[in-house]
DNA sequence: GTCTATATATGGATAGAC
DNA sequence: GTCTATCCATATATAGAC
């Protein structure tokens, strides 16, 4: 069937075809990913999703994880991108509800925002052999900027439940496993549900101190 | 080469040698989960590793999936076991921390006693297809005990952090990522660091009542 | 029931024409 | 650069002898 070689107002050069190309691998593979996700995707389905053929596919990307990694790369510039509009010193505080609550509504909100990325990367992790500990590290590479606002937090003065970096983890653990469970259906203001449930459990724990229903 | 027929004192009878092939078949799918795991582990591996055949193995399981089932089960079938050691009426207040650490203490250590088979039930778990919504599904279903205790609490007056439903499932991801994705070497000592950790973190949350650190 | 040997299916990856 | 056609490696599952 033809296909449509220059669907924008771009030159057609050989070279805008190749980054047209590109993207339409990476569009498809958003879309294939967030349906039947990364490990039971076939490269062909993506090609199938972009309508390219799969010897193309290899001018682009050496293999599924490549895409995959270059997937991670534009969530990381658009993450990066959206956290510049906030400031992030290192001196947060997060036994302070606040900011412990902006904190967890980033988190989530880039999960879900870029949900096709962090269901594969999720995928990816947990696919390696156990004994390789590589869902333990990466538990800790994501965690770090939460590690530091912890130990900020305890050389204040605050007391932690535990050692920051397990706390850390403990922590993104929950975040990431509720984000890769929790449907995609949810509305926005389900979203903000979650969001406060998770903060007020993580602040104050199920003996904080709330207010009892009227009853 | 030649394999024991008979290395128990059990009669060599046709019968007595499927169960012991079964067995082996069981115990070195074990020992291989908890290196490979479950994903990346195939038939010819477990049966190397039992030093049984390819087809033998389908006289005893017709696939992986249901080799896993199996092992769920022996699993599922100990931990009853242990479990009737304790009383476990419906009426426990999670808020109380003694009796939250009890509970986090016995899905720890069921985690780590059977290490390889929640380790390859949580990879098959990751594995599906994020749009079948099982991860969710799973993610419920093995937090029914916690919801219900949680439904309790709050009918005895202590209010929640957010839906009993969704706390529990916020635990219940924690514990399971967190059990996925600590390594197999820790020492039981760390097992009840963790499990201390865990227990303050979710009772009084990061700003509980604590003593400060002497400093 | 267990074994060896093999059929079958799948998908990753490449060669060469356009 | 993209395509079609194909090779090739891998793993599931079965057939038939013992």
């Amino acid at each position: 069937m033809a296909r449509a070689t220059a669907t924008t107002a771009k030159a057609n050069t050989r070279k805008a075809q190749a980054a047209e190309t590109r993207a339409a691998l990476l569009a498809a593979a958003r879309r294939v990913f967030s349906e039947r996700g990364y490990l039971n995707t076939k490269i062909t389905d993506v090609t199938a999703a972009a309508g390219r053929s799969t010897g193309s596919f290899y001018e682009h990307f050496a293999d599924k994880e490549q895409l995959l990694q270059a997937m991670i790369a534009e969530m990381e510039a658009s993450a990066d991108a959206h956290l510049a509009q906030h400031d992030h010193p290192n001196d947060h505080d997060l036994t302070d509800r606040a900011q412990l609550r902006e904190h967890i509504a980033i988190a989530w909100t880039v999960m879900r925002e870029h949900r096709p990325v962090t269901v594969a990367q999720f995928q990816s992790m947990i696919a390696a052999d156990p004994g390789s500990g590589r869902a333990w590290q990466s538990l800790l590479e994501q965690t770090t900027t939460l590690r530091e606002h912890l130990e900020y937090s305890r050389a204040q003065g605050h007391p932690l439940p535990g050692e920051p970096q397990l706390i850390a983890a403990a922590i993104g653990a929950m975040l990431g496993m509720l984000g890769y469970a929790t449907p995609a259906t949810v509305q926005p203001k389900d979203d903000d549900r979650i969001v406060d449930a998770l903060t007020d459990l993580l602040h104050s724990g199920l003996t904080g101190p709330r207010q009892t229903s009227p009853q």
